[in-house]
RNA sequence: GCGUCUGUAGCUCAGCUGGAUAGAGCAAUGGUCUUCGAAACCAUUGGCCGCAGGUUCGAAUCCUGCCAGACGCACCA
């Protein structure tokens, strides 16, 4: 909708121009901003500003040229100059109305967009080590991984989403071992703990069962029955958090489809690869990374560096061009060597893009719970989410950037669980749903925008709400492009905000069966964009609470 | 020591490619339910945007330096 209005300013630029009143030639990018007080209007443009230097003109003067060719067209009350040199316009009701009918048409469709072109992307998050239960951190990369999926769909790219199993290497190793001491432990036998070993509660659990079924106290058993049992919970935990993957997807099967070994043989050709001190070396520090990295160690393991150019190999040979992986904050020193490999094997840097989620400490009145996965002190995600909710945890993480490190305060989060905001917009759509019920009771005849009189609707408090109606796709188009759900939960913030505050003040159904009809055209929008929103989100959007 | 991220109201945080008098929520105080759900609304209080320079019509936003915190700097992930 934007779009008129650029149009309508350009063309006023270019007759200034043709008669002679402008002479830059090069005009700078015009952009429409949403001035933050109503007295600037609707929409502000600098670009006088923008022009002064080359026109060598005051900023004032050189809007007047353009004002003044800028009349009489039935979407703009008014354009006035003003501050130092800002046009301000000021748009009509009819403008802003066309979005109820474009919602109605568009439903939960309404918002999506085509930038994407669909493009492939190939998202990866989460990625934990199957060595343990998932904790509050991964909860953050999930309810992040999980909007931007549903974000990036939204505006049309062709999204996968992955979880990498590191289930080859030596942490799963150690988790074996764990386990086999652990019952050699519950069989009375006296065992010494190595320090990289896991000690937690869990391996103790696996081990009793893993006995209790009749497993033999072997590596090869207990290794693959630890390995599926915490899979499962993996997996379980985070679909209880309402998250899933396209595809889980198994390091090991690069080993056993010999993929690791072909990517390795592909760098060689390239001359990347060098052999020192007995090692396989990688020349990352050919594309900016500070050292050289070992690819497979003087014993002849390959570190999980190897998997990762296979993994990430395989990813573009799928025909993913842009690969997002959203990892940990302690990981960011991976990222340059990652970005070595894009481009050693043929592509932009830029093709591979890395979101960093800091770290979350877990409070509880105040305290922080000591997290480590060696002693086995720790809260998993699970619990976390059977003490305040999936949609009250995620809500929580994506009202943050993902780049600022948080507290996660238990106890606050529970005492507030019923203001907790996720409920605010919750309980905005539980009532635009109870809107609808009632006029249904008292037989309010709902028709199609098209059929309803939609001028009645010119309260302030109405316009701000169709305003913030018509904004909801930029914000979709903005969260995308930016890789930032958080812009999502502001704008709900802000839209339910109006919508409720519009509600104390105002019935919706009365009497007046004209003016109720056109109020409800605009509760169904309202409703669809909140819904819509919420899904976004990845948080329910109840009929009722 | 080097690198990445962060520093905005008492607390938790927004602030979109630089824009006009820096915004929410929570907390605090005082109001609002005979009528579509008060999980809501209205009002008040609250700020040297870490500090110091620089860039320009204009800086919370960009650049430099410093201070503070978190996380990294393996042939571990």
């Amino acid at each position: 909708m934007k779009e008129i209005l650029i149009e309508i300013i350009r063309n006023a630029i270019t007759e200034a121009k043709t008669a002679g009143e402008i002479e830059t030639k090069e005009l700078p990018p015009l952009y429409l901003e949403a001035p933050k007080k109503p007295e600037h209007g609707d929409f502000a443009v600098n670009i006088a500003m923008k022009m002064a230097q080359t026109e060598g003109k005051p900023p004032r003067k050189i809007a007047e040229t353009i004002i003044k060719r800028i009349t009489g067209h039935p979407i703009i009350d008014k354009a006035e100059i003003a501050g130092p040199g800002f046009i301000n316009f000021f748009m009509s009701n009819e403008y802003w109305l066309k979005t109820l009918s474009e919602i109605e048409t568009l439903g939960e469709n309404y918002g999506k967009c085509s930038i994407g072109k669909g493009q492939k992307i190939l998202l990866e998050y989460v990625s934990a080590n199957p060595t343990g239960p998932l904790h509050i951190g991964h909860g953050r990369g999930a309810a992040l991984g999980d909007s931007l999926s549903r974000i990036l769909r939204a505006a049309g790219y062709d999204v996968a989403t992955e979880f990498y199993i590191n289930d080859a290497g030596s942490q799963v190793q150690n988790l074996a071992l764990s386990v086999l001491l652990r019952c050699r432990e519950i069989k009375g036998e006296e065992v010494e703990w190595s320090e990289n070993l896991y000690k937690g509660e869990y391996v103790n659990d696996l081990a009793q069962e893993f006995l209790e079924k009749g497993g033999k106290i072997i590596v090869e058993q207990a290794g693959p029955y630890a390995l599926n049992e915490i899979l499962g919970w993996l997996r379980r935990d985070l679909e209880g958090f309402n998250v899933t993957f396209d595809k889980w997807f198994s390091e090991k099967s690069l080993y056993d489809s010999d993929k690791v070994q072909k990517a390795i043989d592909w760098l060689k050709q390239k001359a990347l690869m060098y052999d020192k001190d007995g090692a396989l070396w990688f020349r990352s520090t050919d594309f900016g990374d500070d050292k050289d990295r070992v690819v497979i160690r003087e014993n002849g393991e390959p570190t999980y560096f190897a998997s990762d150019i296979a993994y990430h190999h395989d990813k573009f040979q799928r025909g993913f061009n842009t690969l997002i992986n959203i990892w940990g904050a302690d990981h960011h020193g991976y990222i340059p060597r990652m970005k070595a490999v894009v481009q050693a094997l043929g592509h932009d840097k830029e093709s591979l893009k890395v979101l960093l989620v800091q770290m979350v400490s877990l409070l509880r009145n105040g305290q922080p719970v000591i997290m480590s996965k060696r002693s086995g002190e720790f809260i998993t995600l699970k619990e976390v989410m059977d003490e305040v909710g999936a949609d009250a945890a995620k809500y929580t993480f994506l009202t943050r950037r993902p780049d600022s490190q948080m507290d996660f305060d238990l106890e606050i989060v529970k005492s507030q669980s019923s203001e907790n905001p996720v409920y605010y917009m919750q309980y905005a759509y539980a009532r635009a749903c109870n809107i609808e019920r009632f006029a249904e009771e008292k037989n309010l005849t709902i028709l199609p925008a098209s059929k309803v009189n939609l001028g009645l609707l010119k309260l302030p408090e109405e316009i701000r709400i169709i305003k913030a109606l018509t904004a909801y796709p930029e914000v979709v188009e903005g969260a995308a492009l930016s890789f930032e759900p958080h812009r999502l939960t502001a704008y709900l913030q802000e839209l339910a905000g109006h919508f409720h505050s519009y509600y104390r003040g105002n019935r919706v159904v009365t009497d007046d069966i004209p003016l109720s009809q056109a109020r409800m055209v605009m509760i169904k929008g309202l409703k669809t964009v909140i819904g819509n929103a919420l899904g976004l989100v990845g948080v329910s959007a109840p009929k009722s609470m």
